[in-house]
DNA sequence: ACTACTTGTCGACGCGTGTCGATAAAACTC
DNA sequence: GAGTTTTATCGACACGCGTCGACAAGTAGT
């Protein structure tokens, strides 16, 4: 592997210069860096990592906290990840997981201040979260997915829970659907809350009765969701799921029921990674997660700050897209 | 943050006596020795990464292949990637992510070729697999969750297919079951293939007849496979699925067509993880997947290997434990 | 008692980078 | 055109650790 010193030597430079050519702290002759940078290119030169960090104090290393899947946020977190991973080393930084337990805060502290950590960043994160108390104590940069009650300047990346609501709801509306019902989960997460609030907004201003049914997060409570339903509120013709593990459930109710989706109901998903669509049948009409982009977008923005990019945006809302399949048709006539 | 010289000072030793107690590479008095601990203890040093990455030409750091998820596999990864970052953790490693693009390969030889990367962790194995050729001629040190059709002396952890087989038939067999069928794909990755022999192998003990439905990894084919059944194999009991999108398109199929299960058919799953459990009604009789201990033994054999601890065994197989839930019952009478 | 090893410790150096201060050349200022 | 600032470059050093060679003290062999 090439070093810097040999790339001095064939740009006709000092190794300094070298430096500053590519980190572009100081002023270097245009035509001096066009040297540098071709002698980088012919090398195929990259800064070693380990004395860049040693050196600069910079470690260039992101830590994101695994989260352990208790929500059933497994089944996405891989699409954070890969996309915070390849964000990151777009922009010359690893990103390093961490299987998170609560206790090892302190840890964390103490390799961000050895210098072994640039940043964190979290998932799964609640209304109501300690380990975001305790980042901006120990003044470790940090980006959320997801957010607390009160973000305040906080750096995050977060579902535009208004935007994905009223897709699905507008969606429903233009199928004729005027009583509809959701599933939700009320958890410290506080997902479900906002996007709670938002489809009683939404289907307000359409003019929809929008009843609540409470679900867990697991596949037996959305069959009995289905079966609460059906008892309590037989006129429903419509109905938004907000979790999807119930969703799945949900389905296997209506089939043992003998009630037809979409014919007799419909039902859309909303913010359901892509891995989950194959996974029932009919396939679900949802408003699908770009997590991929939301993984991204976490990392660039703790880049950001980490570099001192202040005047850079962070905070980011991303709604996903309507996707029609197999789960949603008109209102039927009653 | 504490450095060497600090500890040294507070050890009342020199600083490369500071190494060689920690690092055992040379004798040194058992007394000094526990100075040494005990001055680390107190001041809570942390050898710097950067550092003995510099120096040592080691950055005890682990790349991880993540998976482009076209298998489904990525609703297991985030397990495989929780365990062995945890375990690389344990030894002192990193564990970074990098997301795959088959592209990128060469890019892995840079970085290992620089120090910056030690091992690979590679998942999602193929048969054949360009990527184990790669690195081989590379000489990047690696270790791989499942296997190549040949896999030699190289360094892997897989499943234990003919225990996980057996230890699901065998139960089938005690419910008495002596008609069964199984789901599979053939796909070029090699799970499948293994589990499938091994499966007519342990039928065949057990004098069952055993019969193939194909599927891909579709909840639709699932549901497809559940009407081929019925169609073709009616006098069959019981299934073992290897596929667990597809298992959930089964069930659908067999609500659809007024089969209970288990009452009607008998279904057990290999091979899944835990967080697909939750996702079906009723709840799958499976035998599950140790992912977590699967990944932490990848990173352990790797780190043997690159720590030249040869004589370490690096071949694994690990086999999971047969969980009864709701969707195997005894054999009905026809 | 002399050599030949072994054990335990130390000092010194190098890994490849970031960055500070110095310096020479060029560009302004009045 | 003398003084001042700006621009472009260089050399030197520090970051914290691994490791090699040196060396003193102890042990074993004859």
């Amino acid at each position: 592997m090439a070093t810097r010193a040999e790339v001095a030597k064939l740009a006709g430079v000092s190794a300094s210069t070298v430096s500053y050519a590519l980190n572009g702290d100081r002023s270097i002759k245009e035509e001096t860096r066009k040297r540098v940078l071709k002698a980088v290119a012919q090398l195929n030169y990259r800064p070693n990592f380990a004395a860049g960090a040693l050196a600069g104090g910079k470690s260039k290393t992101l830590a994101l906290l695994s989260p352990s899947g208790e929500f059933g946020i497994a089944l996405i977190a891989l699409e954070y990840i890969n996309g915070a991973s390849a964000a990151a080393r777009d922009r010359g930084y690893h990103l390093v997981i961490w299987p998170s337990q609560e206790s090892e805060l302190a840890e964390i502290q103490t390799f961000a201040e050895s210098g072994m950590i640039s940043g964190v960043i979290l998932m799964e994160i609640k209304f109501k979260d300690e380990r975001v108390t305790y980042l901006k104590k120990a003044k470790v940069p940090f980006a959320m997915i997801g957010r607390t009650e009160k973000p305040g300047k906080d750096s995050y990346v977060d579902r535009d829970f208004i935007g994905t609501t009223q897709l699905g709801v507008d969606y429903l509306d233009s199928l004729g659907h005027k009583k509809i019902a959701f599933l939700t989960t009320e958890r410290a997460v506080g997902v479900d809350t906002r996007f709670g609030s938002a489809l009683l907004e939404a289907a307000s201003k359409k003019k929809m009765t929008a009843r609540k049914i409470q679900v867990v997060n697991e596949a037996s409570s959305g069959r009995d969701a289905f079966i609460e339903l059906h008892k309590k509120y037989p006129d429903v013709t419509a109905v938004v799921s907000l979790n999807d593990i119930a969703t799945l459930g949900f389905i296997s109710g209506a089939n043992e029921y003998g009630i037809k989706i979409p014919k007799d109901l419909s039902l859309i998903a909303l913010d359901t990674p892509e891995n989950h669509i194959e996974m029932s049948w009919p396939p679900l009409t949802t408003v699908n997660l770009p997590a991929f982009e939301m993984g991204a977008s976490a990392s660039n923005i703790l880049i950001d700050q980490i570099e001192h990019k202040e005047n850079k945006q962070n905070q980011v809302l991303l709604a996903g897209e309507l996707v029609v399949r197999g789960t949603t048709a008109k209102a039927r006539k009653e």
